[in-house]
DNA sequence: CTAATAGTGTCTATTAGACAGTATGTT
DNA sequence: AACATACTGTCTAATAGACACTATTAG
């Protein structure tokens, strides 16, 4: 039982921090952003990809597994200073959408010791990133595929391609809160391919009553090339005229225009927030 | 440096864990409900009010002053787990509606030592409490009233009452994401006032496309009721016929009806999802 | 009878979905 | 010319907002 102090300060000079077992606490980050896929046609536009960042661990465990970055917090640091720490340390990238997604606390998530990892979603223009990536991490192309029962998530980044099958659980009702259970993967380091559904399902949450997506487009873009963001993202086509009203209050329609397609030219638009 | 092994079983064995620092976690619960309000008129229906359980402090720091119930968790126990137990503990409550909040890591958020908390949001009807709360426990009936800049939140449990004031602070464009800045608040220890308007937000944002107010309602209501609960919520009057048109998908109608008032008697309905 | 709530009908305004049509570049 | 995309007009369907009206109870 503590003792107890009559006064706070003589309370704190006299605290045993020792009393309660501590633990590490790591960031993951999880890095979107969008990618033009090249098509050999001179007519067709390329098309958008929705992409992760993932690094190559070489170290045990999971060593030559893809995770995210991420990194141990220091005693000194927020979660939310780790996070731009890390990010810095990965990308040339400061001052970027991040938000919190989820803190992951399963007892053997790392077979190293007991860690709790905070994982934080970072979206990103991929053309503003200057320097080259580090040769341990590579950006991989999502595909998901969606059914009543489970995701089918493949990753692929030109040299390499997996799939990881993730089942849906539901665990309540009222708000059809799932819980995520990896059935196929051989890829993916720790708990990060949950990590990863659950920053899916998050932006494909807010991209639709919110502005996030812009995070992810350079200052200059087409409709067609947003709505083709919008349509990898929620995993849909959606229908020209209904796209264009919804977005015209979010844009500036600018002077400039996109050529060089076998077609019409596409005026480019601004993000009216910026 | 860290030596490279061969395989992970003997990378695993030389494992030093000692050389991250290490630090405590806690589990803090936002526990909401809904009471009624009575009324003096005969006339008059109860008033429904939205309130949140909170526990005095016994002990440095913040002696005195009211938080959410919480604690540290074992080193054999995930988030989840320890906040169940924290739960079972303050009411006798099991397998109600919780969902992850958010992880707060500010660095002297807790004069006695590094500490990160992670809060649960947790839906209880109040009515199924059978045991009495301890001596140190008390419903706060919370009151909103919002503008552009900040939020004013007065608390009440017959005994006393306070109000809080809390300054928003738009970081972010897009999703118009808020930083929280306390700017008055005597009553609420650690950074509590700032979990408390976290969640009182999502639940705001989830009531509007998710069944999750029927976590706070009894087995049977009616839809006055119901609609009561909505707009202490939400903070407004809805009208009755789009209230009834939207929410008719989701319940039953029994044979029940609730009489007594001075008025026309009041048709019972059932959740539908149970 | 009266106050208070319960519950419904219907008109209008707004938004979303569908589809057809026109416009204009490059090769 | 032909293809691919850009962009618009308009009809219809679905949904949301507003308001007025009727119904029913305890005192």
């Amino acid at each position: 039982m503590e003792k107890t102090y009559e006064t706070e300060k003589e309370f704190l000079e006299n605290y045993d921090s020792t009393i309660y077992e501590k633990l590490s606490m790591t960031v993951d980050l999880l890095i979107f952003s969008v990618s033009n896929k090249k098509t050999n046609n001179y007519r067709k536009l390329d098309r958008k990809c929705f992409s992760v960042l993932m690094v190559k661990r070489k170290d045990h465990p999971f060593k030559n597994k893809w995770c995210l970055p991420g990194g141990f917090i220091g005693v000194k640091e927020t979660l939310e200073e780790a996070g731009e720490r890390i990010l810095a340390e990965e990308t040339n990238l400061h001052k970027i959408y991040t938000e919190q997604l989820y803190t992951n606390s399963e007892i053997n998530r790392d077979p190293r010791m007991r860690i709790v990892s905070t994982s934080y979603m970072a979206l990103v223009d991929k053309d503003k990133l200057t320097d080259t990536l580090s040769l341990e991490a590579s950006w991989f192309n999502i595909t998901v595929l969606e059914d009543e029962e489970k995701y089918s998530l493949t990753f692929d980044n030109e040299k390499e391609s997996f799939v990881i099958i993730i089942e849906k659980i539901l665990t309540e009702k009222t708000t059809e809160k799932y819980d995520y259970k990896i059935i196929k993967n051989e890829h993916i380091a720790f708990d990060h391919a949950k990590t990863i559904i659950i920053g899916i399902n998050r932006l494909k949450n807010k991209i639709e009553y919110t502005d996030i997506v812009f995070n992810m487009m350079g200052s200059y873009f087409t409709l067609g090339e947003l709505q083709q963001v919008y349509e990898v993202i929620l995993g849909k086509k959606l229908l020209d005229p209904a796209f264009r009203r919804i977005i015209k209050d979010k844009v500036i329609k600018t002077e400039k225009v996109k050529t060089g397609g076998g077609h019409r030219p596409s005026v480019l638009y601004k993000y009216k927030g910026e």
